[in-house]
Order: C-alpha cells, then structure tokens, then sequence
DNA sequence: TAAATTCCTGACTAATTTAGTCAGGAATTA
DNA sequence: TAATTCCTGACTAAATTAGTCAGGAATTTA
C-alpha cells in the first residue's frame, strides 16, 4: 500500500501556501525550488487543485497561488482526493459487486478500512499544522535558505 | 493511495486458506479458479507468503498450502507486509531525513497516519472473518458452484 | 503600451511498478 | 512410475507515475 508523489507533492505544497497564508500568494516556483518539485508537474498539480476549488490562482507579477477558503477548512482527505488519488480501497468502488456480482472473501475488510483512512485524513485540517511550532521553525529556516517574501516585512515577523 | 492487488489477492488468497483450514490444505490451482487469480501470479505471491512464514506448503497429490500458525495469529498487517507492500507512508522509510537531511514539511503527518494504518490492520485476525456467518455463506457457496472439496466429508458439514 | 511575471494548457516521453506468462525442476503420494 | 502439487527464475506486457516541453493568456508595473 503506498501513497503515491503525487499525493504528497500535493499536501507538501499545500502546507507551503498555508503557511505563507497571511504573506500572499505562493508562486509555483518558489515551491517547486524549496520543496523539491519539479515546476512543470505542480502546475499539473494544481490544475486540479484549482478546480476542486482548493486555491485560486493570481496571475501577473506579485501573484502565485493561495487557498481558496480558510487552512481550518482543507483537510488531508480533500487535497489527495482533488489530485484523484482515492482513498476507496475496495476494488469495486464500494459496490459490493466484486466477485462475479457477489461481494468478495475481502469485500467488508476493505471497506472497513476505507473508512477508517477516510476519517482519519479528513479529520486532520491544514490549520493544525500551521499552528505546531516545530513546523513553523522548519519553513522559517527554509524562507532563510531560499531568500523567500525578503521584501515583504510581514515575513520576517 | 491505493492498495495493488497484489495485497489484495494475498489477503484474499489467505482468507480462503483460514477458511478451509479444518478441511486441510488448498491448493493453489483452486484458489486461482475460485478467486480468479492466475496461477503463476499466485505462485510469486505465495514464496513470499511462506518466506514470512504465514504459510506452509504440501507437496505432492492432497497437498496445498495451510497456515503456519493459528488464524487468531495472522493479522492483514502480516500478510500485506509479507508480499512487500508496505504500510509506511513516509517517504523517508521513518527516519526523517525527508528533505535535504531535516524532516519534510509533512513528515508528522504521514508518520501519523502511518501508525494509525499500521494499528488498525494488525488490529485485524484472519480468525475474526472466519468466524462471520455471512462470510461462511459465501465461501459455501463458491466450494459448492466450483465443486471444492467435493471427497472430503467435512467441508459439507 | 511594452515588458516582465506568473498562471494555465495540452501533448509528449521516460521510468517504474504491477501484473502476468512461461518453462521447467523438486518433492510427495498412490 | 505416474500423477499431483509445490517451487523457482527469467521473461513480457500493461498500466501508472513522474516529468518534460512548447507555447498561450492574464495581470502588473515601468
């Protein structure tokens, strides 16, 4: 069982404008330089962010990306559900018509545990994150290192 | 996030072993015309399976596979790691070197939910399903529509 | 209004993983 | 000895993931 990049570039790339929520928009370059993603698969990325209205786009100079309603409001579970990873571990889509239009030996086991991944990801908002301190200290030494928001004083506070 | 199928046909393939465990061993060739799995794949599947020492093998004709230890004691978290999935979803294999030598911005929350997968799945006994009724009705009947077991007085018990 | 910046789109390619095939040998039972 | 079943390793096909590339559209600032 694994979570692919593509979820985790997402969620990745989602704390990084949660966390400069009260900075302004993110440019997709700064994240694709500090986290280590390549540019042109973050706007793939992001395409779909955007339309599972997750973050709205500002285009020009001074613009970037920021969240579309508060970090209290975007759980895990939504932003690896956007980028189309599903959290649906039965292979039938829930249905039950697994095996032959029968459910299969497995059916209910997957199911149960769907549930139980479902809950625990949309139980976790981005907000949490934000607000932990350690983590706080992580993108503060990241800012630093990439010489990111240098020229806007809310940064530095 | 997704789980292959190659966790799936293992528990799978499991199930139906714990649930003809009293009648003696399965094989392999039945397992794959019953669950639909291709027999070679099958055979991949379970030299990993017995690696991990969940099952045992019994060559020669009336042989099969049977469990190497009580159903009470294999839980799904058993089986999955045995064929190579794994079920931590840092990226980090839990060590936290994530980015560039210091933890990602998101390695707290994957190693959340690694845990909280990890708990529930080896939570789960292949016994626990045995024992359901309705998924005692089910492997009736396919033992009945493929004709498993057919010699053997105490399968029809 | 021109230049710079950034989002935005779609088509393409490379790499990896998953799923499955094939051929044949080894142990056991009847 | 013949049938059955496990067991092994090498190979192939398909799917998915990850990433590239080229270029256009909107916006801001000079």
């Amino acid at each position: 069982m694994r979570l692919s990049t593509k979820g985790r570039y997402a969620v990745t790339a989602m704390m990084d404008i949660a966390l400069h929520n009260d900075v302004g928009p993110v440019t997709l370059a700064d994240i694709s330089q500090c986290q280590g993603i390549s540019l042109s698969y973050l706007e793939q990325l992001f395409a779909k962010l955007r339309k599972g209205g997750l973050v709205e786009g500002v285009r020009g100079p001074g613009g970037g990306y920021r969240l579309a309603r508060p970090a209290s409001e975007i759980s895990v579970a939504d932003i690896i559900q956007s980028v189309d990873e599903k959290l649906d571990m039965t292979k039938c889509g829930g249905r039950g018509n697994c095996s032959r239009g029968e459910t299969c030996l497995t059916h209910q086991l997957w199911f149960e545990l769907s549930c139980n991944l479902y809950r625990f990801l949309s139980g976790i908002k981005l907000d949490q994150y934000v607000n932990r301190p350690e983590i706080n200290e992580l993108v503060k030494k990241q800012d630093r290192q990439y010489g990111r928001f240098i020229n806007r004083p809310q940064a530095m506070a």
